[in-house]
DNA sequence: CGAGCGGGAGAACGATCGTTCTCACTTGGC
DNA sequence: GCCAAGTGAGAACGATCGTTCTCCCGCTCG
């Protein structure tokens, strides 16, 4: 990312200061300090806050596309590509400015006075949920199981948040096994 | 609840207000106009606004205790209790004022900025996970089932909530039961 | 009956927000 | 060297917020 460009310093620093403090807990004059840009320059580069908030959600969506895909990709196995989901949240869980799903939170805290953030989010959701269908798909499995291991991922995403802890992801991995097998049909997993 | 208490009404005034547009907002002179006191009246009653958020969180609380533990206590066996969590969650899911847990979106809105009310989220998720170790541990279940279905009965609070259907809560449901069964030692829940 | 007090309506206050404006300064082209 | 255009720093503006204060009405109690 090239943090030289003002645009993409200033959308980079709002994902950081939003995620960390809450959209509305943070100010223009806070966010210009912290991505050292004059007032002039930021309200040239986009027309109002809720422009940048637009753009944020962008890129914490592309950010998370590519990360969760990159780890995917490195299993081997459909089953074990499913399982990955997983991995990418117990990573994700342990950084420290891990504060929960920042379209949970912005949906949260915008989404019943702002209908763009609320159809973002919508949208990203239902994004992940075509994902982990496309994956399932691949795995051979049934259509239900897509959307109980997305039900998975997005609880252990708000627990891990609230909680404080990342063993959610664990947890919600431990279940998305008993589920997968479940729906592959597989009589004994352990093959005992 | 006795509404005709100025107290009472303006809790349950702001837990409306709160729910439906957020916490940040619905400001104190609106919140006054909606329960029908007078700004002087609000401020004798709760010393500030974040006396009045503890005190609808502690509200919601107490409502949410209350109506699992009586979907709950409907079911008749063990296992049954355990999916009736599911059942009440489709039940909330399909009022209209549903907007998503209070719980995660007040979390989601001031828990970075207030310790509190951080807090006060974690406690009532901790109780929650409590609450379903209980009624697994009388189910039989080995300890690592609670967590799942605790982490199944969050997401299908979010996702219903960003999606704006009540599907998950059947989805949740479906998931807990292949959760449940496995861990029951349930080789073969159908008979087939 | 009348003085005092509690409560209602709403103005007022200081802080903060998003946004715009001012103004001095730099810089690049001729 | 000089003028014009653009930039940065920050003051200013209007709106809104949480909170407090003022004023006035109506009720109570001696």
């Amino acid at each position: 990312m090239d943090t030289s460009e003002p645009r993409t310093r200033i959308v980079a620093t709002a994902d950081e200061l939003y995620n960390a403090k809450g959209i509305q807990a943070v100010g223009m004059d806070e966010l210009r300090a912290a991505a050292g840009v004059s007032l002039k320059r930021l309200y040239q580069e986009f027309p109002s806050k809720s422009s940048i908030v637009m753009a944020v959600l962008e890129r914490r969506h592309a950010s998370w596309t590519e990360g969760l895909d990159a780890t995917v990709r490195q299993a081997a196995t459909p089953r074990e590509r499913l399982l990955a989901i997983f991995d990418y949240l117990a990573a994700w869980f342990c950084e420290d400015s891990f504060r929960g799903c920042g379209f949970i939170n912005s949906f949260a805290e915008l989404g019943a006075i702002s209908p763009e953030v609320a159809e973002y989010a919508r949208k990203h959701k239902e994004s992940f949920q075509n994902y982990v269908g496309h994956l399932a798909r691949e795995a051979g499995a049934p259509a239900y199981l897509a959307p109980q291991l997305s039900i998975l991922a997005e609880g252990a995403q708000t627990t891990a948040a609230i909680a404080g802890t990342p063993d959610a992801a664990r947890q919600a991995r431990a279940a998305a096994e008993v589920l997968i097998d479940a729906a592959l049909g597989v009589e004994d997993p352990d093959g005992t």
